[in-house]
DNA sequence: TGATTATAGTTCGACATCGTATTATTTGAT
DNA sequence: ATCAAATAATACGATGTCGAACTATAATCA
């Protein structure tokens, strides 16, 4: 690969890292104390996909260890946002079940943030980014596949 | 907002998120054992850039705290890849500048992750990714302005 | 000049993330 | 039916990140 096309790549995961980083923060001023953006994003996702689910399948969904997805689950648990009850398929596991309370924080988060993006929402209109969410999504999807292979 | 578009952009950081996390994955997966991700862009930096630069310079440039900073040039300093002289022009600061060791590994990783994005490039040429990279760099722009106004 | 304030870097403490090892249960082979 | 291998979740230890407090030096101002 010459020199050029490498930098820009690297320039590309340069930016989406401190994007990445810089929105974070952003979320996270607008939680309550205690929870942070890997909360949100677990609770976000038992209402968008469904609850109910396993904490492996939320592990490999967000693409964490499970051993990380354990450690975010008992927080919400602690803060009473989900509830874990056994797996009735499986003695091993158990299924993640959003409580009235996390959903509440869910939408009330989600308000919050909507005011949040105001500002960014006037200088980058849906618009305007235009198909770039879809871009990433299969850059996303391609890097999950390779880590995949690595894997087998 | 209306809920379309709020939803699009939480796609948008969402999908911004995950790939940060596997890129860097990636870039770490290269790197010798006790070096990160954050080790080598401080890396790249100091050639992409210039080096000689402070410590605090290098933290508002990849927007991380002074403290984290610090940690990271530490390890590198470990590592002989770098070296912290005082600077002349100020008794409290330093300049960080990069060694021999710290230049070849650089290469040396660079040379190595060019390999590791063949596949990526393949899927993704630059002619198709296009402007992606400016588009993100503006929203980095417009994120990073906004965080230094609350600060303010 | 002397005193106050601001700034560069570090130290320390809290905690999130993650790899490894462990436990309990299930699956699969004989 | 039994035993071995695989799997879900957790416990534990190591380490990266970050905020608050601290130290040393510089800048500002009276």
């Amino acid at each position: 690969m010459d020199k050029e096309a490498l930098g820009y790549y690297f320039a590309l995961f340069n930016e989406i890292g401190i994007i990445g980083q810089l929105s974070r923060a952003v979320m996270e001023a607008e939680l309550p104390d205690g929870l942070l953006a890997s909360h949100f994003s677990v609770l976000n996702h038992l209402i968008r996909v469904k609850d109910g689910q396993t904490p492996l399948k939320l592990a490999t969904a967000f693409q964490v260890p499970k051993t990380t997805m354990t450690h975010t689950l008992t927080g919400l648990e602690k803060h009473q946002l989900v509830e874990m009850r056994p797996n009735p398929r499986d003695g091993r596991s158990k299924c993640v079940w959003i409580t009235e309370a996390g959903v509440a924080l869910r939408n009330w988060t989600i308000e919050k943030l909507g005011g949040r993006f105001q500002d960014f929402a006037e200088a980058f209109p849906t618009e305007k980014i235009g198909d770039i969410v879809p871009r990433l999504a299969e850059m996303r999807a391609f890097l999950d596949a390779a880590r995949d292979e690595d894997e087998a």
